[in-house]
DNA sequence: GCTGGAATGTGAATTTTTTAACAAATCACC
DNA sequence: GGTGATTTGTTAAAAAATTCACATTCCAGC
């Protein structure tokens, strides 16, 4: 089929056929069906066949997906297949986490500048990566071709963090911290915002305990 | 309007109005329109008006919302007019960030409970709590009323974490372990993938340089 | 090489979510 | 107290996403 537009949706559950995908063949299992890939992932199987149709066809009618296939395929489709380099400004207690976090490398992005404005911090070591300071971001971004930033800074400057990412010359923004942050239009912006989730949980709770 | 089922993204929509409001309350601003909110959330006005009319009427013809007011509507209606108690398990780079993490307490959720199964961390102090067995997490869910798990171990221990808490009575789960977890279905279950930023982001960008 | 069972890929139907449009309500000003 | 400029709440329309349903393809066994 191959479209366009692909729906947000679809690339995050992508991400989730990646990670089960993984644990299938970590099981041993060669060959899954969409059925049963679906069944791990708590969707329905028409959605992941079309998910996948975005993107053309990876599947043997009558048989399933070869799992090793697929698992590069979803990657390719994704991008995935090779790896991406960041910078991550802020280096407070979330910032560190993430410097630390192996499943970064994992999964191909790669943390390979940090960066911080508090002369305290600057020349510390962190996971084997020294603090720079933010003023340096363009000359770094440039000497370690850096193509995506992450802003872990407190909310108050996520914006001037997000403008020496921009200025430097990155191409996408993941930003943490919780606050909204404007970027010319040509940077891709994504924010991460786990609360939600609490939200959401604390909201069900409560609702399921009034339905009794 | 007041309804039966409202859309996740509603939920995590509301989260993000919460936190523009209040950056509104910050600068002074005591009235604003569905149309000056939808701008600095980037979304329609419409869809603010209608997320709002889910759970009630918050405005004033004419005027637009009073901003103290709607901030604690909202976080009413989210059932985020209280603190909630929860109970972490896995004290790694990503547990120990969690626990630092200030805007937990600052949203209302209240982190009183470490958990993790590693002798050595057993009795640790980080942020002024203990580090407990994770096989107390029965005694402990119980004197702490605990109601929010959270999971932050590694991949292959998630589901055992998550055993031990639904165990131990707890209402909901956030599962920030990359790995699909299984529980009853009484439990709300929420899975945080900042990932799915990245693989977005990563996706875009190319998507943009094959364009030109 | 045929046949039956299995599972994909996809167009059509359904459901959900978003956007547009407007009547109803409010206020400032005359 | 009436008028016009605003802005909400809500209904209707549009768009988007999900699910269904099935023709098509593939393989194993005979």
């Amino acid at each position: 089929m191959k479209s366009e537009h692909i729906p947000k949706a679809t690339i995050a559950r992508l991400a989730t056929y990646i990670q089960v995908l993984s644990e299938f063949k970590r099981e041993g299992t060669d060959v899954v069906s969409s059925e049963r890939l679906a069944e791990a992932c708590s969707v329905n199987s028409s959605q992941i066949r079309k998910d996948l149709a975005y993107f053309g066809e990876f599947g043997v009618r009558g048989v399933g997906y070869y799992v090793q296939e697929l698992i590069t395929s979803i990657k390719r489709s994704l991008r995935n297949d090779r790896a991406w380099n960041c910078g991550l400004v802020g280096v407070g207690n979330l910032g560190r986490a993430l410097l630390r976090h192996r499943e970064f490398s994992r999964k191909g992005f790669i943390i390979r500048g940090a960066f911080d404005c508090d002369p305290y911090k600057i020349g510390e070591i962190v996971e084997g990566m020294e603090i720079v300071c933010s003023r340096q971001l363009p000359a770094k971004v440039k000497e370690l071709s850096l193509e995506i930033g992450i802003i872990t800074t407190p909310p108050e400057r996520a914006q001037r963090a997000a403008n020496y990412l921009v200025g430097a010359g990155i191409k996408g923004i993941i930003n943490f911290a919780p606050s909204r942050i404007s970027v010319p239009s040509h940077i891709h912006l994504e924010y991460v915002d786990f609360f939600h989730h609490f939200y959401a949980a604390a909201f069900h709770i409560r609702f399921a305990e009034h339905q009794e």
